[in-house]
DNA sequence: CACCCGGATTGGTCTATGCCAATCTATCAA
DNA sequence: TTGATAGATTGGCATAGACCAATCCGGGTG
């Protein structure tokens, strides 16, 4: 197996690191160039590995740090909120857009509504002791008066759902893949472009299976970790018309 | 909001691939850099995410070319030769070990066993028409006589528990998170080290709570999307002792 | 003391270039 | 026809250097 020189980089600099805790400095690119003997661009390679993996974190200006060993995890994206609260995260959100749209073709698929029909769309960013960690657009069907407010006052869009128009989720499906993040995604959730993210598509129904909400979530992948519980057998009852 | 150059070229060669089809090749990269007038370097990392995407494959000495639309999906991995069937693959795997280990701290923890019992250690390269697209091992404790042999001829492993074993999955609980392709990994799924990768673990458990596998699996992120369906309430029991 | 500003530091981007490694192709020989 | 081989092509890795942008720090000013 050839491994190249970046590679070897990034073990030294594990290394290096195994002995400081999270939030100290690691060593300029400058300096790491000259003691390994090597360029700043390999230096850098290396380094964009480590951050990927959510070893270190950087920040112009600033300088290299070792990553809080942070990865957060939520069993269900509905209980959000207990999750992140019972792992001693203060969770919040900033709602960045909220406002009725016009359905398009995939959304009418998805929500199982005519095409051009007014639906809600929900832009927020969610976050973990006041850092980014998710930007998240949910879309939900049916009229919801005064959602904005209503959301406003709980904070949670499915105690909103719950309390205030009696709407409650009874299945979920979430698809799960990979994605890097775009300068607009690495500015929101405070990363670098190109980083690995989760992406998460969730189609929530009610007790009667009428489609209640269709989310795409995206996840800085180098501090979440997602868990699912699922039944074998019986819960392989595919959601119809949420896949591709 | 600033974007680099790079970005603006990922912006060209998609507009450039956009009337192509898969497997059609792509400009070389010098040819690219010379027509965006830039240098190599840049449009290498433009590539880069294009190829993190899913979008574009590249082989040296060969060239580049635009990726197939393949997203493979499955609903469960315990399910994972039927969904791959359904959609059309080829599924497929390849044992690359198989072995009686001693359990280590974690392992013992995560299969809930003395900490040095002998248990099964499976080592699988899993494959989608022809192409790999997974690599996992398996631990499962208790003794399982003969599983070499079952397993070879049974090919998956579920089966093998079942009528082998009377072993029967009632509860699974999957982690997914990102990771970084290493060399040897890159080697294994045909992909670039640094590539995103979809990291699972996943605990299996009977209908009597015991734990009868624990595995982790390392998907390539360019080609797979997991889904987990997942009831809301009842379900959200965590697997004790299965998280970090 | 509080504030502002300018230089030094550090990461972010881009260039130009060289050589290596895998592949393909055209040629030549058996 | 088949097979080996040498050269050209293409991506992979690494270098050295330049300049930009965000941050930090220290000195001067009010």
């Amino acid at each position: 197996m050839k491994v190249p020189k970046y590679f070897h980089v990034k073990s030294q600099i594990l290394a290096l690191i195994a002995d400081l805790g999270p939030g100290d400095p690691v060593p300029t690119e400058r300096d790491l160039a000259e003691t390994f003997a090597t360029s700043r661009t390999t230096v850098r390679k290396a380094i964009a590995e480590l951050v990927a993996d959510g070893r270190l974190v950087h920040t112009q200006g600033r300088g290299t740090f070792v990553a809080e060993p942070k990865l957060m995890q939520v069993r269900q994206l509905t209980s959000f909120s207990q999750d992140l609260t019972s792992e001693g995260w203060r969770p919040g959100s900033v709602v960045l857009d909220i406002a009725e749209v016009a359905a398009d073709a995939e959304l009418a698929a998805r929500l199982r509504v005519p095409e051009g029909a007014r639906v809600h769309r929900v832009e927020r960013l969610r976050t973990a002791a006041d850092e980014p960690i998710a930007h998240e657009v949910a879309h939900l069907p049916g009229p919801l008066p005064r959602l904005a407010e209503e959301l406003d006052r709980l904070g949670s869009l499915y105690a909103t759902l719950r309390e205030c128009y009696d709407i409650e989720l009874a299945l979920v499906e979430d698809t799960v893949e990979t994605a890097v993040a775009d300068p607009q995604q690495a500015a929101l959730l405070g990363c670098d472009t190109g980083q690995p993210l989760l992406l998460i598509h969730r189609t929530g129904l009610d007790v009667d299976g009428t489609v209640v909400e269709w989310t795409r979530s995206v996840f800085r992948g180098d501090r979440f970790r997602f868990v699912a519980l699922q039944r074998v057998g019986a819960d392989a009852v595919p959601v119809a018309g949420a896949s591709k």
